[in-house]
DNA sequence: GTCGATAAACTTTTATCGATAATATTATCG
DNA sequence: CGATAATATTATCGATAAAAGTTTATCGAC
């Protein structure tokens, strides 16, 4: 799967290592658990050991890596506690910045892009492409974070997505009832274009804790606690 | 002044950095827009670069400090904008870790500590201690976000707070009126203790709000655009 | 003679250093 | 004003010593 990822100026092997294992991570590609000295990740990316240090560094930060001194770096597992907690975070940072984009009137091609890719959405759901599905939701709601117009906000959201979609890879495209989440886009778009601030927190808000909920049941049910 | 920072068994030279930097950068030492290459930096702690750029690169995702490319490393500025931004963000994250301290039920050392803190910050406002209490108001903040007992969540808010507590150091003592103030955490440690989540997050998040409309006005009435 | 424990030797891996080539910025010159 | 040289600074490398973990060897008890 292709992630779009930062694209810079200057792709420093630093920039270039960090992607790479970035991308490698959400898309599953080095699983939960996966562990591995430095000069082994080094290799493998074809470079020496500093830039790949730096951007391990990175990916501690980010809360995707772990670097366990003299075991070697190690792709952080996701506990079932993990996802339900940055559900929780994001359902009120997602509120926030759903009210905010209302309120103060989003960018309006960021409007425009956001109406685009619920219709898209719709259709992926109707061909029954679920990875495209995952994909447009995704973009969604990193738009919605971006009419905001709060850059911090802005990033925060786009860190703890990276996380669901860690989360939504690996683990389960069992995910919660597409059809009633397009409802709920469609709904959050109309809120925000009309400027109705308010509104749009609440759609945003339970959109976030029926996906809770429903992982909550999920991960009960299906007796998962690690993934 | 003295900031308790994170205590580690092991203190790499890579942990010493982070934390003299971090540090300083807190306290001001180190004001906004101070720029100095690498190896100035280097010797100034006594290293080499190597341990320097890697508490660096974890500043950087603190957003402390910006590595700009052949011109060194930078402390951020801190703009007003930047402010309202993390007050808004802390507006809705405190929230929540107010209400999941009062409906958790949070634990029982932590809830003893917060009356603690409270009751500490009050001798000090009566003394007219303006340091130790904007000390004590921190460390208020950081126990009810440890009370919520979402560890993601609690990092978030003490990353933010970092943000407030140097603003606050930096540009104003100026600080809000701490007598309301005081009121609010009053109010706050008795909905947390009475397990009112609802009422915990109100407070909470208007308490937070309080703050930005009073920071807005500071900084419109100084016209302070940047710090 | 076998088992478990302790200590010594060994291996792995990192933390840190100093060096170097590449590159952006600045200064200089025509 | 544009081109070129000089400078400053980083990005990256390979090496090394130290620390932690692991195996092996040795010893005493049963």
């Amino acid at each position: 799967m292709l992630l779009s990822m930062s694209s810079r100026a200057k792709a420093t092997r630093v920039d270039s290592a960090y992607d790479r294992l970035k991308s490698d991570i959400l898309t599953g590609m080095l699983p939960p658990g996966f562990q591995a000295p430095e000069p082994e990740v080094a290799s493998r990316l074809g470079m020496s050991r500093t830039p790949v240090r730096e951007a391990l560094i990175r990916l501690e930060a980010d809360g995707l890596v772990e670097l366990i001194p003299r075991r070697g770096a190690r792709v952080i597992p996701v506990t079932g506690n993990d996802i339900c907690e940055v559900f929780e975070i994001l359902s009120v940072l997602e509120a926030l910045a759903a009210q905010r984009a209302g309120e103060n009137g989003a960018a309006q091609d960021v409007l425009a892009e956001i109406e685009t890719v619920s219709d898209e959405a719709d259709q992926a759901l109707v061909a029954k492409d679920i990875d495209a599905w995952a994909q447009l939701d995704d973009k969604f709601h990193r738009l919605v974070a971006e009419a905001s117009g709060n850059n911090r906000l802005e990033a925060e959201i786009n860190g703890f997505l990276d996380q669901v979609f860690r989360a939504n890879t690996v683990l389960l495209r069992l995910n919660q009832a597409p059809a009633s989440c397009a409802a709920d886009h469609r709904k959050l778009n109309a809120a925000i274009k009309s400027g109705d601030g308010v509104s749009a927190w609440e759609i945003a808000r339970s959109h976030r804790l029926n996906g809770l909920k429903t992982m909550r049941k999920l991960l009960q049910d299906c007796g998962l606690t690690q993934v």
